[in-house]
DNA sequence: AAATCGGGGCG
DNA sequence: CGCCCAGATTT
């Protein structure tokens, strides 16, 4: 066993040169990779988990532009941090990237710090993270093991395993750190993940002929490259009802913000209720709320598509003739400048103006 | 080990 | 519609 990993070893390690020398010519131009800091590799980073380039593009120059060191990313006030992330998805991404910055400045003289161990003790943080801000940021020889680098692997070794096992993980990771190039560790695992990117495209579309290490792929040799890398499926979604209301009074917009754990954590959102309502018991909710109804009527239906959750939502228009206690009621441009709202109320919240611009 | 946590692009 | 994306944290 031991003497199959390092016969894998040594094949894989023939693939650094062309791999650097293909990466040289070919590394895309992207806003992180033009002043490299450490900062900026932290939040580039943590903006690319499960998300692709294409969608952080913006993201990142605007979040640098606004906070553009530790400092002010520790002082910035939690509204104007989630408002940055708005849409990015994986809020807690953002609430771990301000605690992380506070253990900077008490912990680590407002720097981060430059191993991969105490990289990965802040939160937000995890082995592929530290890897790949302790390799590209601080040349340290060690390896970053995301999604991409683990299907590249898997089809250059013939790798049948389920990726998704955390022993699968480690067993690429320890073979890559053997053949990690000290010089150019950093570049090496970008490498890696450009390949994986670009080149080694998951399903049936990888572009094999366009390859700098096609000559060592083994699942190619096999004619297997289609059938890597292997994982699980995944379970069903569960499916939930909502109601969602747009309530309007006096040129305002009822809101009101979510719980600060769970789903969206913090964000704000339209009134709802976890069930699909008939007009008429839609109007007993609203009582209940306090809300006087001068008109209501139904807006289409509309769906969101979470990873492990789907929401099945059926919406109102309702014109009421107070603004409720215990709802907070904004003007519509109030609600676009200064709240984070989850992208899944949008098909609702994207009609605010019209309806209230609509006479009932 | 399994569940939770967003959103979008693409075949 | 299903898969996957520069994953981490909690249970």
């Amino acid at each position: 066993m031991l003497n199959e990993i390092n016969k894998t070893e040594q094949h894989l390690a023939l693939i650094v040169q062309p791999l650097l020398a293909w990466y040289d010519a070919n590394a895309r131009i992207l806003p992180w990779r033009e002043q490299p800091t450490p900062y900026h590799v932290w939040i580039s980073e943590i903006m690319l988990q499960q998300t692709r380039v294409e969608a952080v593009k913006p993201y990142f120059d605007r979040f640098i532009r606004t906070l553009p060191d530790i400092a002010a990313l520790a002082h910035a006030p939690v509204e104007q941090l989630l408002k940055l992330w708005e849409g990015l998805g994986y809020y807690s991404r953002a609430r771990n990237l301000q605690k992380a910055a506070g253990l900077m400045l008490d912990k680590y003289g407002g720097e981060l710090p430059r191993s991969y161990e105490e990289l990965r003790t802040l939160p937000g943080i995890g082995p592929y993270t530290a890897g790949a801000i302790a390799s590209i940021a601080y040349g340290i020889p060690v390896p970053a093991v995301d999604g991409n680098v683990l299907r590249v692997v898997a089809r250059l070794t013939a790798c049948s395993e389920d990726i998704g096992k955390e022993s699968v993980k480690k067993q690429m990771a320890g073979m890559l750190k053997q053949i990690l190039p000290d010089d150019r560790t950093g570049d090496f695992n970008q490498a890696l993940m450009e390949l994986g990117a670009m080149i080694c495209l998951p399903r049936g579309v990888a572009k094999c002929a366009s390859c700098p290490v096609a000559g060592l792929c083994r699942a190619r040799e096999l004619d297997i490259v289609t059938t890597l890398p292997v994982k699980a499926a995944q379970k069903a979604r569960r499916q939930e009802q909502k109601t969602v209301f747009v309530i309007l009074a006096q040129g305002r917009v009822a809101l009101k913000q979510r719980p600060a754990k769970g789903l969206l954590a913090g964000l704000w959102e339209l009134p709802n209720e976890n069930s699909c309502l008939t007009t008429a018991k839609a109007q007993e909710l609203l009582a209940l709320w306090g809300v006087r109804v001068d008109a209501i009527h139904k807006l289409p239906a509309a769906k969101h598509v979470f990873t492990h959750l789907e929401w099945q939502m059926t919406g109102y228009a309702v014109y009421a003739a107070n603004c409720t206690a215990g709802l907070i009621w904004l003007k519509p441009e109030q609600l676009t400048e200064n709240l984070a709202l989850p992208t899944a109320f949008k098909p609702y919240t994207e009609q605010i103006g019209v309806l209230l611009a609509t006479q009932h």
